[in-house]
DNA sequence: CTATCTCTGTATGTTACCTCA
DNA sequence: TTTGAGGTAACATACAGAGAT
C-alpha cells in the first residue's frame, strides 16, 4: 500500500508536531506494519481534509499548530445522523460518503460520529442492564432475609412444640429437592408436606430426588 | 489446503475542546 | 470573570475477519 520506511518517518514527524501524545509515537514503533500504515493514512486523510478546501475546512480537523479544533455539529446535522443511525447503526462506505456529502462533512467525521454513537448506545444499554441486575439483587436479598427469618422461626417452633411442627402446612411457597436442587412450587402436588418431611426424615436426612420437600433447616 | 501478510472495519478507552451553570 | 462538570468530537489502540499470496 505504501512505502513503509518513508511513511514511518513521516508519521513520526507528524505526530511530534501534534499535541503531546507519547503513545502515538510508541504505537508507531510497536504496532505491526499494517497498523502503522493505517495510522498514517488516517492522519494524512484528516490533514488532506483540512487542506483540501472542503466545505468544513474552517472548523474541521486540526489547526496548523497541531491543536485539534472541535466542530460542533448543527442540530440539523445531528438529526440526520440520528435518523440514519436508527436505520442502520453501521455504515457501508457508500452510505458514509453519501451522508458526508449530504451534511457537508468529511467521511471520517461521519465515521467517527457513528463510532461514538454506537459507544453511547452500548453504554446506555449497560446502564439499563446494570439497574436491572441491581434490582434483581435487591429482590433476592430481601427474599433471602425473609427465608432466613422463617428458618429461625421454624427452628424455634420445632423446639417448643414438635407436634405442631410436624403437622403444619408447608412453610414456604418454594420447595427444593435437596439432591438435585430443583426448585418448584409446593402446595400443589404432594398429598402432605408432613408426609414428605416424615419420609425424608425416615431416610436419614431426606434425600429423595424429584420429590419436593419444603426447605428445612438441617437437624442439629 | 494451510500459513502468513495486509487491509479494513469495529469496539473500547482516552484526550481535548466546548458549553453552561 | 473564573471555574468545574458534563457532553462529545477526535484520536489511539487492539482485535477480528476477509482477501491475496
Amino acid at each position: 500500500m505504501m512505502e513503509k520506511a518513508e511513511d514511518l518517518r513521516l508519521s513520526l514527524s507528524l505526530s511530534s508536531s501534534l499535541a503531546p501524545r507519547t503513545h502515538h509515537v510508541d504505537m508507531l514503533f510497536h504496532a505491526p506494519a499494517a497498523k502503522r500504515s493505517e495510522v498514517v493514512v488516517a492522519a494524512d486523510e484528516d490533514r488532506a481534509g483540512q487542506r483540501g478546501g472542503g466545505s468544513d475546512e474552517e472548523d474541521g480537523g486540526c489547526g496548523v499548530d497541531g491543536s485539534r479544533k472541535k466542530l460542533r455539529l448543527s442540530k440539523d446535522q445531528s438529526a440526520v445522523l440520528e435518523g440514519s443511525f436508527r436505520e442502520h447503526p453501521t455504515l457501508n462506505p457508500r452510505q458514509k460518503a453519501a451522508l458526508a456529502q449530504q451534511l457537508g462533512l468529511r467521511p471520517r467525521q461521519v465515521e467517527v460520529w457513528f463510532q461514538n454513537r454506537r459507544a453511547r448506545t452500548k453504554l446506555k444499554q449497560t446502564e439499563v442492564d446494570c439497574e436491572f441486575l441491581k434490582r434483581c439483587c435487591e429482590t433476592l436479598t430481601e427474599e433471602n432475609q425473609r427465608l432466613q427469618k422463617e428458618v429461625q422461626e421454624l427452628r424455634a417452633l420445632k423446639l417448643v412444640s414438635p407436634h405442631v411442627y410436624m403437622n403444619m402446612s408447608p412453610p414456604t411457597t418454594l420447595t427444593m429437592c435437596p439432591s438435585c436442587e430443583r426448585v418448584s412450587n409446593s402446595n400443589s402436588n404432594s398429598k402432605s408436606a408432613a408426609d414428605d418431611r416424615r419420609g425424608a426424615a425416615a431416610e436419614g436426612g431426606g434425600i429423595v430426588c424429584h420429590r419436593p420437600i419444603a426447605v428445612r433447616p438441617q437437624q442439629s
